[in-house]
DNA sequence: GACCAGGCACATC
DNA sequence: GATGTGCATGGT
C-alpha cells in the first residue's frame, strides 16, 4: 500500500487507474497525433526551444527560423551566434537557447556516422538517453521528448503536468522525482510507442485546459469521476 | 504589474 | 542530497 497525502492508496487500484487515466482522456479528445513538429530536426528544436516556455511563444521562434530555412541541425549550425540569437528571441532565454542548440547540433552532427546513428535502433535506448543527457542544455524531460517524438523510442515523458495532474490525482506524493514519478506510470502501462506518445499528449491537453498552475477546473473535467479532490 | 509557461545547470548549505 | 537561483519573452 502507498501512503499518499493522508489517504492510502493499493497498487490494484493504481495498476486500474494509469490506463483509465488515458482511456477517459483518449475519449473526450481523441488521438492527438503529437508532435507539433514535421521533421526529426524540427521537433529536436522545438524540445529545447519550449524548455520552461510557453508554445505560443516557441511558435514565433520556430516561424523565425522556417522562414530562413534555418530549422535543421546543418543549417542552424551554420548560423552565427546573434543570428541565432534574434531568431529564437521570443521563447525566451534566448542566449542560453541559442548556445543550446548550436551545441547540440553541433554533438549530434559531429557524431561518428551521422545523426542516423546517433538515433539508430539498434541501440539500447538508455545508451542513447545518457549520451544525450550528456548534453548541456539536456534534462531528462528534453531527452525523453526527443527520445519517443523525434527518434520514436518509448520513452515516457514527464512534464510541469503530469506532476501537477498526479499529484492532484493522488496517484503521487508531489515531490519532483522525474524518474520515480515515470516508474510508477511505465510499471502500471503496456509498452507501446504510440500509447506512450498520445498519453503525454493528452495529459499536456488536460493540463492546459484544466490544470493550470492557480485555478484547477473540476466540473467539466474529464477525469472528474475519479479525481479524489473533486470540489477543492 | 504580478504571475505563469511542456527545464536545466550550477552554487551553496 | 535537498534547496535556491539565474535565465527572458509574451500572454492573462
Amino acid at each position: 500500500m502507498f501512503v499518499i497525502e493522508k489517504e492510502i492508496i493499493s497498487k490494484d487500484e493504481i495498476a486500474f487507474l494509469i490506463p483509465q487515466i488515458y482511456k477517459l482522456l483518449h475519449v473526450r479528445f481523441g488521438h492527438r497525433h503529437w508532435w507539433p513538429g514535421d521533421t526529426r530536426d524540427e521537433i529536436m528544436i522545438g524540445a529545447i526551444l519550449t524548455q520552461n516556455t510557453a508554445w505560443t511563444n516557441v511558435e514565433k521562434a520556430i516561424k523565425n527560423l522556417k522562414k530562413v530555412d534555418c530549422l535543421s541541425l546543418d543549417r542552424l549550425a551554420s548560423t552565427s551566434r546573434s543570428e541565432l540569437e534574434k531568431m529564437i528571441r521570443p521563447s525566451g532565454y534566448f542566449r542560453q537557447k541559442a548556445e543550446r542548440l548550436m551545441n547540440f547540433a553541433r554533438i549530434v552532427l559531429d557524431y561518428p556516422d551521422g545523426p542516423d546513428a546517433f538515433f539508430h535502433h539498434s541501440q539500447n535506448l538508455d545508451e542513447i538517453r545518457d549520451r544525450l543527457l550528456n548534453i548541456n542544455g539536456v534534462g531528462p524531460e528534453t531527452a525523453d521528448s526527443i527520445l519517443l517524438y523525434a527518434a520514436s523510442f518509448p520513452s515516457f515523458v514527464i512534464d510541469a503536468y503530469t506532476f501537477r495532474i498526479f499529484t492532484r490525482m493522488a496517484l503521487y506524493d508531489g515531490k519532483k522525482d522525474y524518474m520515480k514519478l515515470q516508474k510508477l506510470i511505465t510499471d502500471n502501462l503496456e509498452l507501446d510507442l504510440d500509447l506512450y506518445r498520445d498519453y503525454h499528449a493528452q495529459l499536456v491537453e488536460l493540463g492546459k485546459r484544466y490544470c493550470r498552475n492557480r485555478r484547477p477546473v473540476c466540473d467539466t473535467c474529464p477525469l472528474n469521476e475519479l479525481c479524489p479532490k473533486k470540489g477543492a
